[in-house]
RNA sequence: CGGGAUGUAGCGCAGCCCGGCUAGCGCGCUUGCCUUGGGCGCAAGAGGUCCCGGGUUCAAAUCCCGGCAUCCCGACCA
């Protein structure tokens, strides 16, 4: 390709709006422009990108059997109403105005539609499915350039299987083939064991990079390798320590005492001693947690305990159910509620907490001789430098953008969709489904965020557009041009992609700052001192080392290169 | 959806408080000359709904009201 032809509009100054280097580099280097919040147009620098991270994704899923599908991002409404996942997505999917359509945020129900009509034996089972399409979610607020839009490319597959195990091997070998597909594009990652959310299922890992910018929190171990989602993460935190004696329950008068920082203050006792209250409602029935001292609690992990509608008690209703404001709510004396405590609580004693009555707070009690608690369960987000629950080693809490997630289902599509198979045995069983995405985008964005300095980008042989960048110094001089052209025409003979900068009303510094920018991996740069020697020079844009090569050497230079 | 900021040429910005002459600067763009190993120089040019609508005023980019858009923080995020 001449760059004299191309269409690649590069900036030498940074657009204000875009904060991370990954957006940046991708607007200066002439990838993509915004249209709209979230939505970005591909020029086609950036489209031959996208193309690259596609091939391999495409060809790890199709080595594992997957089948490529293109399924229509336009959905009837119906279908999203038999699985209840429109209520369920609510105002994150779109909706069209003139049609009961909407557009797709994702496609298990497409996915399950064909298999409910088309999947009647246990003989045409395990399939794997996959497509990459464009999924449409009307995020609130869109950010981070590519890194999270309304619309974008992702390659999602589905397995389908009669049995659980078969359900476990279509899981497994999509990790596999996640880890070579991440691993081929040149991805720093890690997996994190992660909630499985509203998606319902067994199990549910998501492939992480980390990076300052990511949306998602993880508690990372350096030395053993644990790794988990912030929602899911455990520690090896001390647990509450029973007291020889337990002490008969006493009322302390504290006013004007609200939070468990003012709560330690006042009463000079260690935050162990401290059971903080939280009310919630789970239906109609409230439900009072107790944390210990100023653990905060984990929402992810009380919706895995009471289902997905719990919410947070509201003022008035605090006050109607107990008699109290926050901060001086405890678990002694109330009616109708359940009650459910933090695992680090468990056989707690002479525990200070909340009396149900303004300014005053209860102590020395002790969780199993006065408290009717109905569970003990994880509830509480860890903190960094904690104990890992594998090694004991210090966790570190991260930052990271989510590249991949695999989900083990179940039947839930099956079951709310009717699709079933016959068994061997001639009964009829729901189809067993697994669901698995990337995101396409983000793996180019991520890949420029681990993979940047501060002249551009720097691609490596995977991804990177062209494979040799090929830079013509001196347009003026006759030789320069003919070595330069005559080298054109001689690597593209041998199926080299090559960028060819044949402008002649650029400076060389200009060429040399774009090649950089736009980081194909190789320079091929063809400039007058060398070429008098019969010489051209060779860069390799990420340790800027410089080589001489004959003229006559240059092809096989470059595939040995490319090969190896 | 709550909080904050911004909106002036393709991009980056100044001007706005404190209303007033033809709305300005850098980059980019066009033309000519020049230069050719790190975003070169000189000269001449083109390019504007000052986000939109309303109001105040003799006079609005500037003040007031309403709206829209974009970005950031938070909430949310299968």
């Amino acid at each position: 390709m001449r760059l004299s032809k191309y269409f690649i509009p590069t900036l030498k100054e940074i657009p204000s709006d875009a904060l991370i280097p990954s957006h940046q580099l991708m607007l200066r280097a002439g990838m993509i422009r915004s249209l709209g919040a979230g939505v970005y147009s591909f020029l086609p620098l950036g489209y031959r990108i996208i193309k690259k991270v596609m091939d391999v994704i495409r060809d790890e899923m199709d080595a594992i059997g997957g089948q490529e599908f293109h399924l229509p991002a336009l959905n009837p409404l119906e279908l999203w109403e038999e699985t209840g996942r429109a209520k369920d997505f609510g105002d994150t999917m779109f909706h069209l105005k003139n049609r009961p359509l909407v557009l797709a945020p994702t496609h298990e129900e497409v996915i399950c539609q064909i298999a409910k009509n088309h999947i009647k034996s246990y003989r045409a089972l395990p399939q794997i499915w996959y497509q990459i399409q464009m999924k449409f979610r009307n995020e609130p607020r869109p950010r981070s350039g590519v890194i999270r839009g309304r619309q974008f490319f992702m390659k999602d597959s589905y397995t389908l299987d009669a049995t659980w195990e078969g359900l476990d091997k279509g899981y497994e070998l999509h990790a596999e083939a996640y880890k070579k597909i991440f691993t081929r594009a040149g991805l720093k990652y890690f997996i994190v064991g992660a909630s499985s959310g509203a998606m319902g299922g067994s199990a549910s890992q998501e492939f992480m990079i980390e990076s300052e910018s990511g949306e998602d929190t993880c508690a990372v171990c350096d030395h053993c390798g644990y790794a988990a989602n912030l929602e899911v993460a455990t520690s090896n935190i001390p647990k509450a320590q029973r007291e020889k004696e337990s002490k008969e329950i006493q009322e302390i008068h504290t006013p004007n005492v609200g939070t468990i920082d003012e709560l330690k203050e006042f009463l000079k006792v260690d935050e162990r001693f401290l059971a903080k209250s939280l009310v919630y409602m789970q239906d109609k029935t409230p439900v009072l947690i107790l944390m210990m001292g100023n653990d905060q609690l984990n929402e992810t992990k009380l919706r895995a305990v009471l289902g997905a509608d719990v919410r947070p008690c509201r003022q008035d209703e605090l006050l109607m159910l107990t008699g109290a404001d926050a901060g001086s709510i405890g678990p002694i004396g109330l009616q109708g509620f359940k009650i459910i405590v933090d695992k680090r609580l468990k056989g707690g004693n002479n525990l200070i907490s909340g009396a149900n009555k303004n300014d005053y707070h209860l102590g020395d009690i002790d969780l199993q001789r006065d408290v009717k608690v109905d569970g003990y369960y994880d509830l509480r987000i860890i903190n960094a430098h904690e104990p890992c629950s594998k090694c004991n080693s210090p966790l570190r809490i991260v930052n990271a953008i989510e590249l991949g997630h695999i989900f083990k289902l179940g039947t839930k599509y099956a079951d709310a969709m009717h699709a079933y198979y016959l068994d061997e045995d001639g009964k009829e069983k729901p189809i067993i489904m697994g669901s698995y995405g990337i995101g396409v985008e983000r793996m180019m964005a991520c890949f420029i965020e681990q993979n940047h300095d501060k002249h551009g980008i720097i691609w490596n042989k995977a991804l990177t557009p062209f494979h040799v960048h090929l830079v013509m110094v001196n347009s003026n001089n006759e030789k320069v041009v003919s070595v330069a052209e005559n080298l054109y025409t001689k690597l593209q003979q041998s199926l080299i992609d090559v960028l060819f900068d044949d402008r002649d009303d650029v400076s060389p510094g200009f060429k040399f700052k774009d090649a950089d920018l736009l980081g194909i991996p190789l320079q091929i740069i063809v400039g007058e001192k060398n070429v008098i020697h019969g010489n051209v020079e060779m860069k390799d844009r990420r340790t800027s080392k410089r080589e001489i090569v004959e003229l006559g050497k240059v092809v096989s230079f470059v595939e040995k290169y490319l090969e190896s």
